[in-house]
DNA sequence: AAGACTACTTAGCACACGTTTT
DNA sequence: AAAACGTGTGCTAAGTAGTCTT
């Protein structure tokens, strides 16, 4: 009853399974059909009573030990149990295990790296802590500062001593927020307000902010058009309207009125001209304009390697011949004998004669741009004018997916207004179809926050056009996810707590769910909702991994309970991570995977709704998710505690903080390619670098012997030179130090994409405090589209927030 | 409890574009 | 002026999670 073999089963050993597809197929099918005969079979097993007391005894046994253990780690644990933190990297989407290996050797590397980077801080982090503290003190024990939150949740549920003084009390909030905005207001087309005549109201202690805002331009109506061209200076506002100083709608209400023109759809295909051919089997063929359209788009592709994989091929083939005449169904039978590549040059000539065209020309696109987006590109929400994310209609294409994705090749047809559904106000201007068109649906649901509908053929599901992240209704959900966020740092404490406990539980769909959170907020796993097989590329998160994705390690490299992940996760990226884990999270997982194959799940019992139902109970508004969002904020946040070195120069501090969020990227397993012209890059800039000092060497060569000069004519002259000399060499030295900083800053992001985290799991307002406090300008953590969707962050994080 | 359906967030990558270097 | 470079944007796939039905 040991399980053992499994772990020496050569399959789980190779580690790459992913790698072939072929294998990959044959394991799927196998897995399809033995998966419901050992679904029950286990149900039955962990039903049968035998079987709990069995295991219930295995863990009494441990029961001591595994407690001091745990008690001892809890420690250290409380923000900070992040040794998920050093976890190794590879980027890998499946493909091939060239690359894999690489990113083994590279991974030692930047783990080195980043303990140096770690230590280097330390020396002046005590200084710096004691200064906060005192601010801190000073802070709160004078005015306590009603800050307004965004009373998007009601109030805590498990209440836990609020640790310092900054948070509000929920019933404070409570009041101020409930307050449904308008139920009377009527919702005609008001007028719409120009943004930007809100009062100022708040804000106190100014010092570093008055660089940040010269209140006064009035802004002009409709933002945009004059505004674009006026250069950066400094400010680049646009006052903007100031919705989180408003009141939020009630609950559920996503507008009160809305009003758009509806998307822009993909241009009509056009045919190729006459002198480009295809061929068959080595004979010219005219195709049907339907033919040749989908056609075109493998041409396109061509170069791609996605056109030499099997199942590419055969989606794309099966796919087309839907959209040939009979004749040519019955002509064209093998898509080995096609030619399409007068069609591909054809392209690649089109494309060159695109950037080969003149300025002029070029301008007058840009201008018909900026046309449709002044039309199509914004709508109107409740009396203001904002932005729309993606106002054009996906094009028609060939479907690729991500990683070893089942419908790869498919064509992704074309979508007509008959296929729209438009989402607007009743009394609104109802936006016109295309001339000889008709949408398929007008509907007025104010309850969701989608302009424009449409159902998608590859997976069937439902694609929507939606407001930018600027906009009030992205920024207030935005807002909020960092609110719930916060609310979780109240209570995580107790929630770890819980988990632990019930890491004992002798029910088993118990111990399942306190494993998975463990994993969750400890390694920032995904939930892993559980997917359609077949439908998309196998991918898991924590709730659908399976047994073939861990090891376990009782002992290795020194460590105890160590295991490794193994596993493709979102967008097919590679988790791979070796952790050390509590004693009795070890035995569990051996219990888990007791008697199960390979390709079982890991937590059979469990899945996210059943977790996320009892997250629900642990704290109102609480996802599996929040996990990620909460550890990576505190990570930031602390890590910038760490790392900022009050004396170090701007460049400096921005590398620092960038260390930070690179803690939070690793942690959250956002990677990336190695950009193609890596290595190149680096080596220019290296180049610069040794240029630099050289030119050091000699400004400080020159300075010397202005030195020696001084000393012996003391004339004003030569005292002057000296002067001058001495600048030079302190700014090529700050120079230096520049480029010296963006090496390093280049280096260790190499396959770390920092953005992602950056705009989806870091509370701008712990960058924006960070940037007042250390008097950085936001310019350089945000760039403009960052600061236009920050905006509500930049202007009410004051330089002592807390997360 | 499972499954369908819906709404919304999170994700990496290609490439256009503006800027800097030659 | 052209070439090289790096960044920001657009695109759209792929997640999470809620609700409603059976």
């Amino acid at each position: 009853m040991s399980g053992d073999h499994l772990h020496n089963d050569p399959q789980i050993e190779a580690g790459f399974r992913v790698n072939d597809s072929h294998k990959h197929k044959k394991d799927k099918e196998h897995r399809h059909k033995e998966h419901k005969k050992d679904k029950d079979r286990e149900k039955s097993k962990h039903n049968n009573s035998e079987h709990k007391e069995h295991s219930e005894k295995k863990h009494k046994d441990k029961h001591k030990d595994v407690e001091k253990h745990g008690e001892k780690h809890r420690e250290k644990d409380g923000e900070k149990h992040r040794d998920g933190l050093k976890h190794t990297l590879k980027i890998t989407r499946d493909k091939d295990s060239e690359k894999h290996k690489d990113g083994e050797k590279h991974r030692e590397k930047d783990g080195e790296k980043h303990k140096d980077g770690e230590k280097h801080k330390d020396k002046h982090r005590d200084k710096d802590r004691e200064k906060r503290k005192e601010e801190k003190l000073k802070s709160s024990s004078g005015s306590v500062k009603v800050k307004k939150e965004n009373g998007f949740s009601s109030p805590v549920r498990v209440k836990d001593e609020p640790e310092d003084g900054f948070t509000i009390s929920p019933t404070a909030h409570n009041k101020a927020m409930k307050r449904p905005r308008d139920d009377d207001d009527d919702y005609k087309p008001k007028k719409i307000k120009s943004e930007g005549e809100k009062k100022g109201k708040k804000r106190k202690q100014e010092e570093e902010e008055e660089d940040i805002k010269p209140k006064k331009n009035k802004t002009k109506d409709k933002g945009h058009v004059g505004e674009v061209k006026k250069k950066k200076g400094k400010k680049e506002e646009e006052e903007k309207w100031k919705w989180w100083e408003e009141e939020r709608h009630a609950d559920g209400v996503k507008w009160k009125f809305l009003e758009h023109k509806g998307p822009v759809f993909a241009p009509a295909y056009e045919p190729l001209p006459d002198n480009v051919k295809f061929y068959y089997d080595g004979k010219v063929v005219k195709l049907t304009p339907k033919a040749e359209e989908v056609a075109t788009f493998f041409a396109q592709m061509l170069e791609h390697e996605y056109t030499t994989k099997d199942i590419f091929r055969k989606n794309f083939f099966k796919d087309w011949k839907k959209e040939m005449s009979a004749d040519e169904k019955n002509m064209i039978t093998n898509l080995s004998k096609c030619d399409f590549t007068e069609m591909a040059k054809y392209f690649k000539a089109q494309s060159e004669a695109r950037k080969a065209m003149t300025k002029e020309e070029k301008q007058k696109i840009k201008e018909e741009n900026e046309k449709t987006l002044q039309e199509y590109g914004f709508c109107v929400m409740d009396n203001h004018r904002q932005r729309i994310a993606n106002f054009r209609i996906e094009p028609p294409g060939l479907f690729r997916g991500r990683g070893d994705h089942p419908k790869m090749g498919k064509l992704k047809r074309r979508i007509m207004p008959e296929n729209i559904i438009i989402n607007c106000s009743k009394d609104s201007k109802i936006p016109t179809p295309p001339a000889g068109h008709k949408w398929k649906e007008v509907r007025h649901d104010s309850k969701v926050t989608w302009l424009v509908s449409w159902t998608e053929n590859i997976q069937g599901s439902i694609k929507y056009i939606m407001l930018n992240p600027s906009s009030r209704i992205k920024g207030e959900k935005d807002w909020q996810k960092y609110e719930t966020a916060r609310r979780l740092k109240m209570c995580v404490d107790k929630i770890r707590n819980t988990y632990r406990e019930d890491w004992k539980s002798k029910e088993m769909k118990v111990r399942q769910r306190a494993v998975a959170l463990y994993f969750i907020d400890k390694l920032a796993l995904r939930a892993g909702n559980e997917k359609e097989e077949g439908e998309t590329a196998d991918t898991v998160g924590c709730c659908s991994l399976r047994v073939e994705h861990i090891k376990l390690y009782p002992e290795i490299d020194g460590q105890e309970f160590v295991v490794e992940f193994d596993f493709l996760g979102k967008d097919s990226i590679r988790y791979y991570n070796k952790v050390p884990v509590e004693k009795r999270v070890f035995k569990n997982l051996q219990l888990f995977m007791e008697n199960k194959q390979p390709e079982d799940d890991l937590f059979d019992r469990l899945n996210t709704s059943i977790l996320n139902k009892h997250l629900q109970d642990l704290m109102e508004g609480l996802t599996a998710k929040v996990f990620r969002t909460y550890n990576a904020s505190i990570t930031l946040q602390q890590q910038l505690k760490e790392l900022t070195n009050a004396d170090d120069n701007v460049p400096a501090k921005i590398l620092s903080y960038n260390r930070a969020n690179r803690a939070v990227a690793i942690l959250c397993n956002h990677q990336r390619a190695p950009p193609k012209t890596f290595e190149k890059s680096m080596m220019n800039l290296q180049t610069k670098i040794d240029a630099k000092k050289d030119q050091l060497m000699d400004a400080k060569r020159e300075l010397k012997s202005a030195k020696a000069d001084a000393k012996v004519r003391r004339d004003e002259k030569t005292k002057k030179l000296l002067e001058s000399k001495k600048k030079a060499v302190q700014r090529i030295e700050e120079q230096l130090m520049k480029l010296e900083v963006q090496a390093t800053d280049r280096e260790e992001n190499k396959q770390i994409a920092l953005g992602t985290s950056k705009l989806n799991y870091l509370d701008p307002r712990i960058s924006v405090a960070w940037s007042k406090k250390f008097g950085i300008p936001i310019e350089k953590i945000y760039n403009k589209t960052q600061r236009e969707k920050f905006a509500w962050a930049i202007d009410m994080a004051d330089d002592d927030y807390e997360f």
